[in-house]
DNA sequence: ACAACGTACAACTGATTGGTTGTATGTTGG
DNA sequence: CCAACATACAACCAATCAGTTGTACGTTGT
């Protein structure tokens, strides 16, 4: 795993530490909307608002498209599998690991060959 | 999803969030290590690769035993499936989303039945 | 017994975060 | 045309973070 890919995953799981940043994702998933109306669900300010958008953006969680005189966002649920994928990742290593304590404990029980 | 379920899964993906941290999770996914075993492994102080296992220990990714005057740190499988499980979740979402764009072009395409 | 080891924790620092308000810029409907 | 709308961005603030050093305390091997 090289520094690019080291920093866009510290990004991708970054994005998703956060409790409103998620909601928006499930959101955006589900359909197209517009910052403003992403921001009509919180009760927090717009422009906290989109700054939680912005770091789902730079992250590629979510890319937006301009129409008219709003920016409607997506969500990417490719990003979404990048993230599964290194979660699957970590899974296999530790299967790795309870083959090798079968294999000792196999071992253990039939000793000779 | 509640306050609790919303905070653990903050703890879940900040703790994960860190280069650091993601590599201390794979070797002891991989099998037990004590911390000073881990702090071997880097660059920073023992007290900063401790604070790492203390993180990844509050968000349930890792547990610790006591052996001696060590302590042994492995990790929970189950805690990345929990996070996998979340992903999953949202794929799903975005699944709905793409059914619905279907249904869309499926009654343009027919719109009489 | 005691020096070295493994761990825990407190106090400090600089950087980053999540939030705010205010200002600027482009877009649209009447 | 212009008022209202949608967005972007800068400056600021308190809180948290990742790292440091220093101290304290139990454990172990000789």
């Amino acid at each position: 795993m090289n520094e690019e890919d080291a920093e866009r995953v510290d990004a991708l799981f970054h994005a998703l530490a956060d409790r409103t940043r998620r909601d928006i994702l499930r959101r955006v998933l589900a359909g197209e909307h517009s910052v403003s109306a992403l921001a009509a669900n919180y009760e927090m300010s717009f422009a906290a608002v989109q700054k939680h958008v912005a770091v789902l953006e730079r992250a590629g969680l979510l890319t937006k498209r301009r129409s008219g005189r709003e920016q409607l966002a997506s969500g990417d649920v490719e990003a979404v599998r990048s993230v599964t994928a290194m979660l699957a990742g970590l899974e296999q290593i530790w299967r790795g690991r309870i083959t090798r304590i079968d294999a000792l404990l196999e071992a253990d029980l039939s000793p000779e060959e």
